[in-house]
DNA sequence: ACAAGAAATGAACGAAATTCATTTAGGCAC
DNA sequence: GTGCCTAAATGAATTTCGTTCATTTCTTGT
């Protein structure tokens, strides 16, 4: 019936922690030792290898992948040790999420100009978020309270605001317009090829069909060759959203004339 | 058979149509009289009666309470009858959205300035998703092939864009420009109160916070008396971004000077 | 009239998250 | 030291969901 669980199945190869050896047989080397019932001596889990393991399994398998049997399995433990550690699979989406903030380049907002380091900024923060759409509705609705590295992320953006002299009250405002346009923007990287293709319903939509035949061909001819990553549609789409919406909000406030 | 009908097992498995109420289970329709297996003389199911029973369920239970089960339960059918019609939920999600997608309001595109029509398209359009979001992931990712209201909806989007003189090869860009930031907002109208509030962590952050607590305030501060709706925070966020896109978009490209 | 197929029922199945009782180990209080 | 409380593990069970399948019954096209 309930045939879930690692009795008869093994890890796959990534670990094996104390090497009992049997009598004389060493059967087959993935086959588990077997951790006894009972507190282990020393602690086996924790949130630092919890995250690991989960950014491994969503690397390897994706986010289907991540199920918490599939996480136990790599971490060799039983499922319900898990929630030792954390509440729910939410929290290990949390844990993820936080580990991912890191990962944004925030660099620009010391050293360049402030439409320079936020370009810099949306590019990485999108790219990242590309690869772990999953996680945006858990971030956007996540409070920042227990994200320690997503503060950080915030700090450094904000300093970066404050730098080029933008009011105190529009800041967190603008920061969440952006944000929401990268989000919105990651989702359209994982978009399919043909997503816009109207098919049979073409001749109910002239104007549109003409318009997503323009856009695909225009992009085709388009190879940027020097070094420049080569823009898919996504790539273009964002790149004309974010120069606008940089241009618009650094004229959204009234800066002294230099 | 026996001629009685055999109510002691009922089709669910999870629930019992009768007065018998686990958790919260709304009393949905009056109780189903049971219906004999074979097929019916009329058809009960078609996709027209899922929509709207599986927008109904939205409405009373949220998107949680939108499971196949409670879908069939409602419609007084087996949760396998209605894989006569949809090869799988996401369908119905697609049949959802598509719906959703026609209250979207495009009037302003063949009456108004390009720039309002935009507007009053970008508002009406995040509201109705701000309702939906987990429908973002579908739509962002769904070909338009099937959905003909999505089509209608872009058909006229286009329309107001070309009246404007826009260049072919930008348009389908810039929809997809404003969609994401559209979603990413719909998103953020559903964050919790103090999602930004950094507690323990305000000393690192000591910028970010106070940006924090001045938004806060000048939210508050700013009730909008008169017919305008009152800004949330999500609210002048959007404001924000959507008129920097506006005029980032408007200036992004040659227009002939009037 | 009859075959094909559409549209129901009802009974499973399998995956997944989560809970619970139980076992064991470490760290305190006394 | 002894004893208790709690943390961290196992193993089994539970619940909920989406989905499939065999079967029944009815409609429709030839």
């Amino acid at each position: 019936m309930t045939a879930a669980f690692p009795a008869a199945t093994q890890h796959d190869g990534a670990d094996s922690p104390p090497a009992r050896s049997r009598r004389q047989e060493p059967p087959v080397p993935p086959v588990m030792p077997r951790r006894r019932a009972g507190r282990p001596s020393k602690a086996v889990l924790d949130t630092e290898q919890i995250t690991r393991a989960a950014l491994k399994l969503i690397e390897l398998q994706g986010y289907k992948g991540l199920t918490m049997s599939a996480l136990a399995r790599r971490l060799g433990v039983a499922p319900s040790a898990l929630y030792n550690h954390v509440a729910a699979k939410a929290d290990v989406l949390v844990l993820v999420e936080d580990h991912l903030m890191a990962g944004v380049d925030v660099s620009g907002f010391a050293t360049q100009s402030w439409e320079s380091a936020v370009r810099r900024w949306a590019w990485s923060y999108r790219d990242v978020f590309a690869r772990h759409t999953p996680l945006i509705p858990v971030i956007a609705v996540l409070p920042v309270t227990n994200a320690p590295r997503t503060v950080t992320m915030y700090e450094a953006v904000t300093a970066g605001f404050v730098a080029e002299g933008w009011p105190q009250e529009r800041i967190v405002d603008a920061i969440v317009a952006l944000e929401s346009f990268i989000f919105g923007s990651a989702y359209d990287v994982t978009a399919p090829e043909g997503i816009f293709d109207t098919g049979a319903l073409a001749t109910t939509a002239p104007l549109f069909s003409t318009a997503v035949g323009r856009r695909t061909a225009s992009a085709n001819g388009a190879g940027d060759e020097k070094g420049n990553r080569v823009l898919g549609p996504s790539d273009s789409a964002f790149s004309l959203g974010l120069d606008a919406l940089i241009s618009g909000l650094a004229g959204s406030w009234p800066r002294t004339r230099s």
